[in-house]
DNA sequence: AGAAACAGACCGACCGGTCGGAATGATAAT
DNA sequence: ATTATCATTCCGACCGGTCGGTCTGTTTCT
């Protein structure tokens, strides 16, 4: 695709400018010309690299969804139970949340266009089942090892990813209103005194 | 403000096709000559009634919100207890998730727009607080009538409206993923199992 | 030379909002 | 009862500007 090595960096320079940009001013707000400024490119060289403006927003959502996956397996296999692997990813919260200081937006960004174009909702829903999958399977080798009630995989799943969902959309509004870190332990804590068994 | 009889239907009528409109293709992709065709009303009616598009977009944000409130408030006055008050309500999600079929999606644009826009921010995160406020006031009633552990009633607080928040949104994403309701029924239980005392 | 990479003027469509005036209907003077 | 008056309500052509995307080159590498 690129052959030039200098493509490479223009083709993530408009990436990186995208991000930003959509996640500042969202995506209809942030025109293609704007994109462009911010990353020192034509107008030409940005139609060359990509077919769309939505083929950008698409390749930022993969990539988003991908590293999420990575991160998530990453802290599984580091966790000896169930429920510690749970507990440390209410921790990754805290991270999340400071790190990822302007790149949150557009996580609502990638949410909303998934409400209304199809493209999106297609790439969308592909990873988040897996998500479901991810915690139910994790709730299952809980049950399995012993640390966790014999209850459903799968409501329990979307109870957690539920929480998650929340936790992130309550960050964005209100950043400073709580320390969304701590009310993600807590959340957790809380599932897992639900359906943890008592002999750990 | 309306003198005529006939002033207040029009008024409606664009009130209503604006939020099909918007729960249907987004508010950015809505134009005020859509509205105005699905109300059956000219551009100059609609600009007579409101200054602007962004101002009915928040007018419906306001009712919506405030429908919300009136319905929180009555299932806590129609509950024995605050336990029982918090299974009814997500109960009530049930009703929420079917009845509400297209309405829901436009709560995601109340959420996108109020993270880019100043104005609808401020009439979000002021409905926001109290709602966080209104369940911390539930939690520190449990306490007191001695249905509830004595914990932190804010970050309780803010762990339900997580889920709730999170719930919807999922439920918007991928509708027949799941039963929503009885996810939320699940929720609340977990949550209750490990704040509730287990004396009542 | 020749393909890939880039530049930027340009285009047509669209969109929020304006504006001058036409219908409507209530009120009051005749 | 009829007409004159007048604010309210509504109409829709129109405007200024923006935006995604195209196109015709020019530059840069192999």
């Amino acid at each position: 695709m690129s052959q030039q090595p200098r493509a490479e960096e223009t083709r993530s320079r408009i990436l990186t400018a995208a991000q930003e940009s959509f996640a500042r001013y969202g995506y209809d707000a942030t025109g293609v010309a704007e994109i462009c400024r911010l990353a020192n490119v034509s107008k030409g060289a940005f139609y060359h690299h990509f077919p769309s403006k939505q083929a950008v927003f698409l390749e930022l959502l993969n990539r988003w969804l991908a590293e999420l996956d990575t991160q998530l397996e990453t802290v599984r296999a580091s966790a000896e139970t169930v429920p510690e692997g749970l507990v440390r990813m209410a921790g990754m919260a805290r991270l999340v949340f400071q790190a990822a200081d302007g790149q949150l937006p557009i996580f609502l960004e990638f949410w909303t266009k998934a409400a209304h174009d199809p493209a999106v909702w297609q790439a969308m829903i592909a990873h988040y089942r897996r998500y479901q999958a991810f915690f139910a399977d994790m709730i299952k080798a809980g049950i399995a090892e012993g640390t966790i009630l014999p209850i459903e995989p799968e409501t329990t799943a979307q109870v957690i990813v539920s929480l998650a969902v929340g936790l992130v959309l309550q960050g964005l509004l209100d950043p400073h209103g709580a320390d969304w870190g701590q009310v993600a332990q807590e959340g957790i804590r809380m599932i897992l005194d639900s359906i943890g068994s008592n002999d750990q």
